[in-house]
RNA sequence: GCGGGAGUAGCUCAGUUGGUAGAGCGUCAGCCUUCCAAGCUGAAUGUCGCCGGUUCGAACCCGGUCUCCCGCUCCA
């Protein structure tokens, strides 16, 4: 059923321009899509909005544009060599697939567990008399058990370490671990899955080194947080905000751009004085949420999800869910980093990566809270709950994309109403006046009512048509997207019409 | 990666048992029209996802491959 309206979302977004699947002619590249002659524009409006109401009004955070590229290091540090490094194992029955660690893992935790309930039968045999200490070290199936979890944890671990996949798969065999789903043993070699992308930097082989392309942007801020806070004589609380594209492998990317293996982030790391990251957690929390909605878009399309499991820097994280056409999903990461990655590069670095805190003459290490939204993510939220079909009252339909007028392509569209009389010249006229200050379109072809609708389809908010009364007293009709209705205006008063109903800053003062 | 479904014009799709392709909408040129896609005239557009095989002959049958969708799996 949505996946009708999924269906026509993505027809719709490539009939009118807006996002193309990648490499097309040569059979498209999973996973990966281009932004069109529309497309770019909404999405570049996107990001106008987000970084003036982050960069623009806010006097504590700035911006930064750093490298795709960075030290190998960085990954290291950030801990995203080993968290984005999983080897995975499929069973040929159940046709499930599970991380080899989870399942090894899984199997020690299980002998632990054996050993336990063996003390507690036990405890319960002798009661009082029951002696723990001795009763682990003497008892012949404790002792059993403990020997195997300890030979196991040791060939687990150096294969780990080693990444010897081929051990893995022996580890698993000789444990006679079974699926949980089918039960049977029948698995397959356990393969590497590394979710960056490997590049090289220099053109020869021998001088060349191996660099990953960023799997998030956040650690282009991180890298640069001294330089920014010393040059910028920036004082905590502060926040460093980036927009730039970031790149995953992952093993499954599906439903159009909502999972790509190019995305582009929006983010901002804001970093604060230890212990004050609950505050700021919810603070960011709510500011963020108010973005969104000072957009106009319904506020049921949009919920808090809070991680249970974290992830390895967090100590706290939740994501602001979209409800796409596939259902709730995250578009936007609010994350409480701790001090993970900077005393972590510090550490890796050997640079002393400190805050001298001058208010109370204190000297630490920031901890970070992080907003990151996906912008391809926002794209599909914003286009999926704009493109309506609207049944008028002749029974007629018709097909609209009803995005926030700022974000639109186009602001308005120029329409002579004729083709004919000197209206299209005079129509250009006008829009000359205004095409600088905004984005307009411009169309004479078809009947009036259909490039309305043509309007309408791409999300333009105000079409201005000039007509035989235009020659004689320089008025205009503005024809409103959505409602339809028509007013007449003077061709004088058409910029401070656009630049009041269009004007960024008061939809983002709306939502405070 | 596994299982299921799909790929024919810009979009949505038809194509009977194999005989080298059509429709609607859209697009383009023009006519007509003083305001909400539906009037008139004319036109363009596809190596039927790609490669190979079977066949006298393949959009259709077979094999491989790429891509998309759904479900698993994964998801800083």
């Amino acid at each position: 059923m949505s996946d009708e309206k999924f269906k026509k979302i993505v027809s719709h977004a490539k009939e009118y321009g807006f996002i193309f699947q990648s490499s097309e002619i040569y059979d498209g590249l999973s996973a990966v899509y281009d932004y069109g002659q529309n497309g770019v524009l909404l999405k570049n409006n996107i990001k106008e909005y987000w970084w003036k109401s982050m960069v623009q009004l806010n006097d504590n955070i700035v911006g930064i544009d750093s490298a795709i590229f960075s030290h190998p290091t960085t990954w290291k540090a950030s801990g995203h060599v080993d968290a984005f490094n999983d080897p995975l194992i499929d069973n040929k029955d159940s046709k499930k697939r599970y991380r080899a660690d989870n399942l090894i893992e899984d199997y020690l935790q299980k002998l632990e567990l054996k050993i336990l309930k063996e003390q507690k039968n036990q405890e319960k045999r002798f009661g009082e008399s029951f002696d723990k200490k001795t009763f682990l070290e003497t008892n012949p199936r404790v002792i059993n058990y403990k020997s195997k979890i300890d030979v196991i944890h040791n060939r687990f671990s150096k294969a780990l370490n080693n990444d010897d996949l081929s051990e893995l798969k022996k580890i698993i065999d000789d444990c006679e671990i079974v699926c949980p789903i089918s039960g049977t043993r029948n698995w397959t070699d356990v393969k590497q899955f590394n979710l960056m992308f490997r590049t090289q930097l220099g053109a020869t082989k021998t001088s060349s080194i191996d660099l990953f392309l960023r799997p998030e942007t956040a650690q282009g801020i991180f890298l640069n947080y001294l330089n920014v806070q010393k040059t910028g004589r920036m004082k905590i609380p502060f926040g460093i905000a980036q927009i730039g594209k970031a790149f995953r492998n992952e093993i499954v990317a599906r439903q159009f751009i909502f999972r790509m293996r190019e995305f582009e982030q929006m983010e901002m790391q804001f970093f604060i004085k230890p212990g004050s990251q609950k505050q700021w957690y919810e603070y960011w929390k709510k500011e963020r949420l108010n973005w969104h909605l000072s957009l106009g878009i319904d506020k049921s399309l949009f919920r808090f999800h809070n991680h249970e499991k974290l992830a390895h820097y967090a100590d706290a994280a939740c994501d602001i869910e979209f409800n796409f056409p596939f259902g709730f999903k995250e578009l936007e990461g609010i994350h409480s980093r701790t001090d993970f990655d900077l005393s972590n590069h510090e550490k890796y670095s050997s640079k002393q990566i400190k805050y001298f805190d001058s208010v109370d003459n204190s000297k630490y290490t920031p901890y970070v809270l992080e907003t990151s939204i996906g912008l391809d993510r926002m794209f599909l939220a914003i286009f999926t709950s704009s493109l309506t079909y609207d049944k008028l009252e002749d029974s007629s339909k018709r097909v609209v994309l009803k995005i926030p007028s700022i974000l639109a392509p186009y602001k308005c569209a120029f329409l002579p109403l004729l083709k004919k009389d000197g209206l299209p010249e005079i129509t250009k006229k006008i829009q000359k006046k205004l095409k600088l200050n905004f984005s307009t379109a411009y169309d004479e072809k078809d009947a009036i009512g259909r490039r309305y609708r043509r309007q309408d389809a791409i999300g333009t908010p105000y079409c201005i048509t000039v007509d035989h009364q235009t020659v004689t007293d320089n008025t205009v009709t503005i024809r409103e997207r959505d409602s339809m209705n028509q007013e007449r205006i003077h061709i004088d008063k058409l910029e401070e019409f656009l630049r009041s109903s269009l004007n960024i800053n008061n939809w983002l003062l709306n939502s405070a």
